[in-house]
DNA sequence: GTCGTGACTAGCC
DNA sequence: CGGCTAGCCACGA
């Protein structure tokens, strides 16, 4: 039996599978863009079954204040792989987080 | 049907 | 700047 993704999930993957490479979104964004701007946690369990990975850059996703946030494999995966996307990561902060933020909507 | 948990957030100290 | 609290939503037991 295979995982069955529930609208509310499917829909967190479609908005996150939008952030292009180089940019990052939030979780509240995403809720927000789903119509759920309370769900932001709601969206970081959706990411963290995230049936669709790497098809779906769950790691172009971090928390508002711009912390890293968390990741199904590792926070230190999670920053490796922005910073190879030209994202610039320092102490666990995204230090130019307004310029990498991609808005959705 | 109720309870606990989590890749969160905004507010307050 | 850092730490704590309450509120929020969806899901599994």
């Amino acid at each position: 039996m295979i995982h069955v993704s529930t609208p509310f999930e499917n829909a967190v993957y479609a908005a996150c599978r939008k952030i292009p490479r180089g940019r990052l979104s939030t979780y509240a964004e995403i809720a927000r863009v789903i119509k759920h701007p309370k769900s932001a946690r709601a969206v970081g369990n959706a990411l963290n079954k995230n049936p669709y990975a790497p098809q779906v850059p769950c790691h172009r996703v971090v928390r508002s204040d711009g912390s890293v946030g968390g990741f199904a494999t590792g926070e230190k995966k999670k920053t490796a792989i922005l910073q190879k996307e030209k994202i610039v990561i320092h102490n666990g902060r995204v230090v130019n987080f307004p310029e990498v933020f991609y808005k959705l909507k």
